[in-house]
DNA sequence: GTATGGTTTGACTAAGTTGTCAAACACTCT
DNA sequence: AGAGTGTTTGACAACTTAGTCAAACCATAC
């Protein structure tokens, strides 16, 4: 019997190569449920998508709901890995331009764990709550580390006075959004249909220039 | 047979009260599709929560696609309803004020309806963009009128130059996403928990004035 | 070469879900 | 009261899907 050990016992006779099966209903799955949730996945489906036969998906992960969590689990870790510290030292508004850029290519990089989350958001599901909340108390986590840059910023006065958790939030809405609703944001912006690429370079310089500078004309006004 | 007449023709004996049977199966499919989604959500329980017996979805909806189909249909109607168009006249920052006011309550008040759009494109479905484009095709719409006041206040020099098209995704993103992702929005912040109807608010004002004035010290710099 | 371990397969089971139907029902009109 | 309409009900059929199982399979170790 398997049931998914991360590890295989290198010593004993593994026959036809397991780690590879095991990856390939990984990725199999990570297709079907991000396309379909988790109720309109069919193992059947994740099996052919994986080329392999449906039994075996109850071989390495004996129900659909622990092929779900475990898969789930994998794309959370897979997406959080992708995001490095922001760099110290240098301007609040080079580490926003970074974290945009970072967000934004993770988000393309894994386009299934973005909708993954918000599906499992909008299910009322508390899990992605409860490993965000994990990396935000966690010292070294760049949630964490990007949450004190706003408030430094703020302190030094580099920044006007806002409230961190929502500048946050603001930011990574402006980053994600978009990619969940990609249908609609192609029939609504040509270049999104065009030429993709092009756009997303486009909506990040936009969404640091908003953020950052504000819509506001500079000569008007007040501070 | 019914199979959903829009109206009662009143002459003929109609029994028990139609339209109540009919209002309480759309209120429950809404509920339960908004959910558990199109897959998930179980005739059944729509029906326990109508309050009726499971043959008569099929007798007013022949099919769950049907139903599917009519409820998605009138709550996106529902949502675009609430949507005023932006008074002409008042300065952009006014505009922009309201409009994020309207867009936020309307999220609000229908809870269901923008859980349901994000999930549609998610699924790939093309719906919800042909519906908007439709909107913003329209002249009076208060889309199309966003954006129509958006390009005005550029040539009229009151906010700096940005792509129209842009700015909107992000002010929608920024209404939106949060009602989307609420579980985890209620643990990353303590308010949202505790004081939604605060929370909210809050988050109204912190988008106007970042979105508006933006993030920089208004002391330091250039245009 | 044969015994032994984990792996793969095809056939089967059990449960749950949608959709149908004919009979019972309620209301109105004559 | 009785006919006629549209509505509601309970029982049923067809189908799909998750999960099980024992037999076949393969690779290595002896």
């Amino acid at each position: 019997m398997k049931v998914s050990t991360q590890v295989n016992d290198s010593t004993a006779p593994s026959g036809p190569d397991v780690a590879d099966t095991e990856a390939r209903i990984f990725d199999a799955a990570l297709k079907v449920f991000a396309r379909k949730g988790k109720d309109g996945a069919r193992l059947q489906e994740i099996a052919d998508e994986a080329g392999i036969h449906r039994p075996l998906l109850h071989y390495y992960f004996r129900t659909k709901q622990q092929l779900y969590e475990a898969v789930a689990e994998r794309m959370f870790n897979q997406f959080m890995a992708t995001f490095d510290a922001p760099a110290e030292g240098g301007s609040f508004a080079d580490t926003l331009r970074a974290f945009i850029e970072h967000y934004v290519d993770s988000v393309r990089e894994h386009p299934h764990a973005a909708m993954w989350m918000v599906a499992e958001n909008m299910a009322g599901n508390p899990i992605l709550g409860q490993l965000l909340a994990r990396a935000f108390a966690t010292a070294g986590s760049p949630q964490r580390a990007m949450l004190d840059a706003i408030g430094l910023a703020i302190e030094t006065g580099e920044i006007r006075p806002v409230n961190p958790r929502q500048l946050l939030l603001t930011v990574v809405s402006s980053c994600v959004f978009f990619f969940v609703t990609l249908p609609t944001v192609k029939m609504m912006n040509p270049l999104a249909a065009d030429d993709f690429d092009a756009y997303v370079e486009q909506r990040k310089d936009h969404v640091f220039e908003v953020l950052y500078y504000g819509l506001a004309s500079r000569e008007v006004t007040d501070a």
